[in-house]
RNA sequence: GCGAGUGUAGCUCAGUUGGUUAGAGCGCCAGAUUGUGGCUCUGGAGGUCAUCGGUUCGAUUCCGAUUACUCGCCCCA
């Protein structure tokens, strides 16, 4: 028998109508605070994800889907989705007139071990407002995040936040901390050994209980920040204060893309059911230039849709029962009943046409079907002109089945789905 | 890439200290109920006990390898 490959899951059942919930929630909030939705190819050329990304990266260096294709061309299936829209804007020459405000969701790759929350195909919904550098987009946006979280009925989080700096700060910060920390190097992790030459911001976020121990004493980025990125980020946690978003300043929080610059954020559960990040992102200043586009900042962030999903109860996301069952008795009603199914079709009704096995038969499998009606067209209805109509779920046996002319079936539904 | 756990019916899981026909609940099919689903009762179908190899008179059980899934680590959504 034929699986899905590790790492990719079917989606069927209560879990799309969750992912599509959580999409019309996202495109309706999206909507009203101005962003156009973009959808950009899966596979992009490698280098579009390699040279943004960073080559030191985790993603980059160990969880691309990478191929070579029939004309030689290395391409890869996108690990996430900012790399894609900055090309398109590029391609699309979008950058004439800034800013731009874009969403965009969709499947996105990552070779890694699956886990709990984690996949190789995976989805996420992302926003990007590119060409608008100030306190008020990033606070606006970080707002938007809460909101759509909400929205969607989760309230069990909260929003880590932190400034990365400019350029000239993370170059300071990091000599500083490459100096404290190399002064520890001995104690260190082996991974995070290798990281201080190679990524030492990343070793803030280690796990490891003795990086920790050697990073909570380990100077802090904002004591770095320049003058300007000081006050940046001072009023970003202003304004999200007086938006009553609920966040925490986190100094560790480093996010694991190289183009993240000045404000950083993630979005972390405080459920049970998966106490991990569902999202996060940040600003990034230069990334748009990578592409070949004009030098102007951006700020972004994505969620991930299966992680929003697994904090969504199951029960509240199954099928409804709104349809209606047409039930002919014997094979002698069945076109009468074909007939009427149609008439049900052109008054917009949700209708099934049932007509396996005997009619105790049909009748469960009515039920199995969630009808929440059954029309029930046998010798007697079809001499009269009438259907027998069943209400499924009613207890009250005197209201249970009813007698309906043919002509009035649709209005008569109408009224009571 | 590393570590741990699990693999028995469609699903959730018992069980066999190594021995004839491997069980339960749920689900499915049929009947009681040939013009009425849910509740009840009766019967039925469905298993190469993950795969391959080893030990043994005999392996679903013990051992090994493989594989799949799950959960951690790294990292991330």
């Amino acid at each position: 028998m034929f699986r899905p490959i590790r790492g990719m899951k079917d989606l069927y059942g209560s879990d799309i109508n969750k992912y599509n919930f959580i999409i019309e929630q996202a495109r309706h909030i999206g909507e009203k605070y101005g962003y156009s939705q973009i959808s950009t190819p899966i596979v992009e050329q490698t280098d579009v994800f390699q040279r943004s990304i960073g080559d030191e990266t985790d993603v980059v260096s160990k969880e691309m889907y990478s191929f070579v294709d029939k004309g030689g061309e290395s391409i890869t299936l996108r690990p996430e989705g900012t790399a894609g829209v900055m090309r398109a804007i590029v391609s699309e020459s979008m950058a004439q007139s800034l800013p731009i405000k874009l969403m965009y969701y969709g499947e996105m790759f990552r070779y890694d071990r699956p886990q709990k929350g984690r996949y190789r195909q995976f989805h996420q919904l992302g926003f990007e407002h590119i060409g608008d550098k100030s306190p008020y987009t990033d606070a606006l946006l970080i707002s938007m995040a809460s909101e759509i979280l909400n929205s969607i009925g989760i309230f069990g989080f909260k929003v880590l936040i932190n400034s990365l700096g400019d350029d000239e700060t993370r170059e300071s910060y990091t000599k500083g901390l490459v100096k404290y920390l190399s002064r520890h190097e001995e104690n260190l992790s082996e991974d995070s050994k290798k990281r201080l030459t190679k990524n030492p911001l990343r070793i803030l976020d280690s796990k490891d209980s003795k990086d920790k121990e050697i990073c909570s004493m380990a100077p802090i980025i904002t004591d770095y920040l320049s003058k300007e990125s000081g006050q940046y980020f001072e009023k970003v946690c202003a304004l999200l204060d007086d938006y009553g978003v609920n966040f925490e300043i986190d100094n560790f929080l480093v996010r694991g893309l190289d183009y993240y610059s000045e404000t950083a954020f993630e979005f972390k559960s405080t459920s049970e059911e998966y106490g991990d990040s569902v999202g996060g992102g940040g600003r990034y200043d230069k990334l748009l230039k990578i592409f070949g586009g004009p030098d102007v900042s951006g700020i972004g962030f994505a969620f991930g849709i299966e992680r929003l999903m697994m904090l969504l109860d199951d029960s509240k996301f199954q099928n409804k029962a709104k349809k209606v069952a047409v039930v002919p008795v014997s094979e002698d009603e069945n076109d009468t009943a074909f007939q009427l199914l149609k008439t049900l079709y052109d008054a917009d009704i949700p209708a099934e046409f049932i007509h396996n096995g005997n009619l105790s038969k049909k009748m469960k499998i009515a039920d199995r079907m969630n009808c929440g009606i059954a029309l029930i067209l046998g010798e007697d209805e079809c001499e009269n002109e009438t259907v027998t109509v069943k209400l499924m779920n009613c207890d009250d046996k005197s209201k249970k089945t009813q007698t309906v002319a043919r002509n009035d079936i649709a209005s008569f539904l109408k009224h009571s789905l």
